[in-house]
DNA sequence: CAATCTTGCGTTAACGTTATCTATTATTTG
DNA sequence: CAAATAATAGATAACGTTAACGCAAGATTG
């Protein structure tokens, strides 16, 4: 409302130079610790805040990190989002939130609003987009962190973050085979989803292990959802309905599958089992509390913005570095 | 990583001055059709983007809003966010997403670092501040809305966005006694919690319309988690073992009343009925699938970022305005 | 056909801050 | 005690953009 003062005013009623409030206010040397209580009193009194636009121009910093997720509705990003966040926070930093809606032209449009934002780097999670396109769009940034993501051939600035979901899918197939499950399905996800063809990809590990042969009709893809778990389960249990084990996407597809099996008759876990995938809370509001692999979101989050942050600071912290989180199976009451 | 090109190189190029290459940007009038295209189309060969922080230095306006929250992993606010994220990509706005994890000292250093961020509007959600703090932390931003918050005073430039929480805690009381419940208990969330107040306002309306006494030993505050919910039921449970029915101050709090009910072997509805609010997607996935207060969360996040980009073009757009939302009672399985 | 208006473009000066260099003192040193 | 060094402070010029005004040439008017 009311106009804010600026450095000049500050300096002008301190009777200074504008450099010796830019000096106090940033606690570099070159200023007098007698001056320098009385200048930090002033700017105090008169509400002084530096514009950090103004500054941005001139040191190319902007204190701002992206963060881009596929929707920040479901839980598994708002976890991340969350321990991010925090982590920012902790460094002064503030966080540009933007969610690309599994829409490609909206990942891009993401992009490059941040480029003219000038960040200091991204976080880009579960990116769709096609690797030549991606790398174009992230190499401007000074520092990113893709998450869910691998890279052909590593970047400089580029840190990548993933769960290794292949191991995932492969313990969850045996633990099944464990207890005697051999009609197993998976519920795979969006098709175009990185993560969904790698739980794909153990999946189809843990039935060769287990010399099961890979029935397609047990396959099944659907939107990361409640919703698309859900029909996506209905389809298979319709198909082929001596299936005793459901693999889902993760947590939210497998709430779905729960549905399907309730509609269906089916009981969870005595005729089917069914395992998750990323621990959400839900996981463990449900009855039967969901079988699921877990992984730490909020500080999945914090150590990728711990790394972005790190890239901003020094060149060579994680960069191009490729980390790998190892999803552990919680065994709880679905299978 | 490499050198971006500004607004001087495409002049140069161009062979024409920075101006005529800002208008062609701005699509502002003033430029002939035919160099227009041409500037555009060599603006884009080099791959030119204005920069928003130079940009943002001269015209003051930073195409940035602040959202404001106490926790983002909470799923009622990541649903707000959504609905605001969504609203504001529409308009090529950009959202700082700030978590204050319900900690004053938090929630003023988030406005402060927004206002130095220079945004051009913030939405505060479920603010805890003291009346006097809010106001003189509020009144330097162009635009605001609060979001379950009211005002003493209405400010200029502030907006106001209500869930009309008393009206949803009668509802939900008169649904009980309408269905011979009377020893009716209320978790209301945290003691500095706003909406928390107004419920067991609505609640208290509720009982004495009934005619059924107030009894405290039947109310219990809590943290607005699952936890913090089972905790509170339990100790209400422990204490008056005859009570019939719970409103909970939300469904994250209702599923820990679900919980503390299943400890204590008591069968939800027929033993005890448990009322939820703001009816988040869990809602629909629990069993028994939970009775709630519904409001569209997407909706109102929209809503919120439609006032203040109203309030940012048009002064008078919005401006002081109190909105309020009406709850609706949702009646599923567990009431 | 002179007077006015329009169109298309350029010049200059900000916006609020910090980098860099320079000038003035104090303080130490050999 | 002269000379070197350190500490403190100021002046100036950016950073990349747009607002405001200026000016010419062509179009329109009475």
């Amino acid at each position: 409302m009311k106009k804010r003062p600026t450095i000049a005013d500050v300096a002008r009623a301190a009777g200074v130079s504008m450099m010796t409030v830019s000096r106090v206010m940033n606690d570099k040397p070159g200023v007098g610790e007698e001056m320098r209580q009385q200048i930090r009193e002033l700017a105090n009194t008169m509400g002084y805040r530096p514009s950090q636009i103004a500054r941005g121009l001139v040191t190319r910093q902007t204190s701002s990190i992206g963060l881009i997720v596929p929707d920040i509705a479901n839980p598994f990003f708002a976890q991340i989002a969350r321990g991010a966040e925090d982590a920012a926070f902790e460094h002064d930093y503030n966080l540009f939130l933007i969610n690309t809606a599994e829409n490609l032209d909206r990942e891009m449009a993401a992009l490059a609003s941040l480029l003219q934002k000038e960040i200091d780097g991204v976080i880009l999670c579960s990116s769709r987009l096609p690797p030549d396109e991606l790398e174009t769009h992230i190499q401007d940034f000074p520092a990113v962190v893709l998450f869910n993501r691998e890279l052909g051939a590593p970047m400089p600035h580029v840190a990548t973050l993933n769960v290794n979901d292949r191991l995932g899918g492969q313990r969850a197939v045996q633990h099944f085979v464990a207890h005697d499950r051999r009609r197993i399905a998976i519920i795979a996800g969006p098709v175009t989803s990185i993560s969904g063809q790698r739980r794909l990809d153990g999946y189809r590990a843990g039935l060769q292990e287990a010399g099961i042969i890979f029935d397609p009709g047990r396959l099944e893809h659907c939107e990361p959802t409640t919703e698309g778990g859900r029909a996506a389960a209905t389809a298979i249990l319709t198909r082929r309905p001596r299936v005793d084990a459901i693999f889902a996407f993760n947590d939210l597809v497998a709430v779905g599958a729960l549905q399907a099996c309730e509609d269906a008759g089916k009981k969870v876990p005595d005729d089917v089992a069914v395992i998750g995938a990323d621990d959400i809370p839900i996981a463990t509001m449900l009855r039967p509390r969901l079988t699921t692999l877990h992984i730490d979101l909020p500080a999945i989050g914090a150590q990728a913005m711990t790394l972005v942050l790190g890239m901003i600071q020094d060149q060579t912290n994680g960069d191009g570095a490729a980390y790998e989180i190892e999803p552990e199976l919680v065994i709880r009451e679905s299978a």
